[in-house]
DNA sequence: CAACGTAGTGCAAACGTTTGATATTGTCCA
DNA sequence: TGGACAATATCAAACGTTTGCACTACGTTG
């Protein structure tokens, strides 16, 4: 009477329908091993009583439960919340339930949450882990995992591929012109940034072009646009950002000094992810952020989880997605 | 060996620390019931056998779980992640994990999802739900609930109050000189689509001006985009949309015609979220989807829970929290 | 007609906790 | 010295499933 006052169990449809418990389990999970009359009568009483098995005693008892875990350094940038409502989606057609953990940016948030997951899950998407990666280690010991957007040897990873898009970019920049390209760091604690800022740099440094790299931020609009300052003090006629929010407030900061893009200076994004809903819109690399998700989730079930000594054969594998270059308004040539 | 290898059990400690199961289960969960030497000692053991209290066994024996349930029409809309956000992180403070599920603007998906949760959960926020009243009940019966963005007699609700806030701005167009104001209107299902409606078309007609309602859109940028066309041609000189996602699209797509916001044309918004993004700033009214997200988890964790029949004196409130005008570069005179 | 295979069903243990009832101490007072 | 009482710890049942094993009929076969 207090609680969720009395949901049907087995034992309640076993009585109604004169069979035993176990004949109504079985009627769930093998049904083929009943006679089809049993079936459909157990069915029919279990219809009209409402009856749904009990996920958390099936997993008590499998030792496995149907849910599995996101975790996200914030939940709030477009281009994790795309990421998540492609996982979410791909898993509920698989009868799977999602726990959405946002950890602000912490790493100490970060492990407490995958611990208490690992238990009630049965594996985590960690999206840009800021653990170290002995914890990321002992964490897959405990639990499968999938990380992305980092890379740690042995763990299955995958990531928005963005080399060769940025080179891209980079190509056409300095085709245009551009003798002095900056890059405007990403938070210090992520993969991918040390990712996009190595490629763009060799990039530039190969055609002999200046390169300047900006100092991290959170990558948030607020903090792309008091970058701007910096960004003119550079002297650079293109910068490239991190993501498209950075971009987005970059370019706002740019035209509060009186700078216009890309008349004044070139700016690039990246995710392409509201890169089209600021004007101009940002010329940018796609994220891939849903293709991402659904097969994170893909990769977790499978599970073919050999703890043989085989190596890693599929176990530690990484992928890459790669991303294409958007083109918008937000380049041309320097001044 | 096959699972997660061995996750020590309250057996395990007891049998470590030498004592009964039941003494180290209330080692934890009423230590002021043992000595404190025995608490003492089996917390060390505890700790060095990493034990962790197995989350699924622990519900299915009291019958309640340490997670929740948020269901969402569409979590990559901006308003709902970062109620997602505030949610969770409000949860997590309180050792409660959050399922999330998008339903994709479906009220089929709505309840299948919601149904799901029902046994897994404590209780469930649902946002913007789509069901039918009578469904909402029938849920509302098997499991706590509390509503974001619809209300429904009887059961908590919660929802942004935009009327007087709407009010203002209308007042403020008409100020100017606007004329003929019109409505974009979000999804069709959406209880705050009505309201807003309603706001708005009463209130123009009390200062006597022409009221147009524009059809409904799915709230999305490239519906805002599209309906660039019907604003022109209704001949309004003033629109306010159903929120900013629609109000940005729309900016763009009036300035692909060539009208440009705020001087053909004003333009205004809702729920203030990448409001600021684009440029022009949209003029929007406050969303406060932080700080319902926040109150919602609250009142899904109060749980008077008073089944007695003394009408609904707390069970079925509903409140409004209410949103601001914020101004932006968007509202100018009529040309 | 005995022996046997098989389809269909039931029994009971197990999963890891919580918790009311109960047993075991020791302490204090008369 | 006996009894009452508190403090501490244990016992065992219960939560709602799954699943290996055993059992019952009922053909089928030799």
């Amino acid at each position: 009477m207090k609680k969720q006052a009395g949901r049907a169990t087995l034992k309640d449809v076993a009585e109604e329908a004169g069979v035993s418990i176990s004949t109504v389990s079985r009627a769930f999970s093998s049904p083929e091993r009943l006679s089809p009359a049993t079936v459909q009568h157990i069915k029919e009483v279990a219809a009209r009583l409402r009856f749904a098995v009990n996920p958390v005693a099936k997993a008590l008892i499998t030792g496995t439960s149907m849910n599995i875990g996101l975790v996200v350094p914030d939940i709030a940038n477009p281009y994790m919340s795309t990421l998540l409502k492609a996982a979410q989606a791909h898993s509920r057609e698989r009868s799977i339930g999602v726990f959405a953990a946002d950890t602000d940016d912490s790493a100490r948030i970060e492990r407490e949450v995958c611990h208490q997951l690992a238990q009630q899950t049965r594996g985590i998407i960690l999206c840009g882990p800021r653990m170290s990666v002995p914890h990321i280690r002992e964490l897959s010991e405990m639990i499968p995992l999938v990380l992305v957007s980092r890379v740690v040897e042995g763990i299955p990873s995958l990531y928005t591929g963005s080399t060769p898009a940025l080179e891209e970019l980079v190509d056409e920049l300095v085709g245009l012109g551009h003798r002095r390209i900056a890059y405007l760091s990403g938070p210090a604690q992520s993969w991918a940034n040390k990712q996009r800022s190595r490629a763009v740099s060799r990039r530039v440094a190969a055609h002999g072009a200046e390169f300047v790299k900006l100092p991290p931020t959170t990558a948030s609009y607020s903090d792309g646009r008091a970058a701007a300052g910096e960004v003119v003090e550079s002297g650079a006629t293109a910068v490239m950002a991190f993501d498209d929010v950075l971009a987005s407030g970059l370019v706002e900061g740019l035209r509060r000094l009186g700078r216009s893009v890309p008349d004044d200076i070139s700016v690039t994004g990246h995710d392409d992810i509201l890169a089209e809903l600021v004007y101009p819109g940002i010329t940018t690399v796609t994220g891939q952020s849903a293709r991402i998700g659904q097969l994170a989730v893909d990769w977790l079930l499978e599970e073919p989880a050999e703890d043989s000594d085989d190596g890693d054969g599929e176990a530690g594998r990484s992928r890459a997605i790669e991303g294409r270059v958007v083109h918008r308004g937000s380049v041309a040539a320097p001044p």
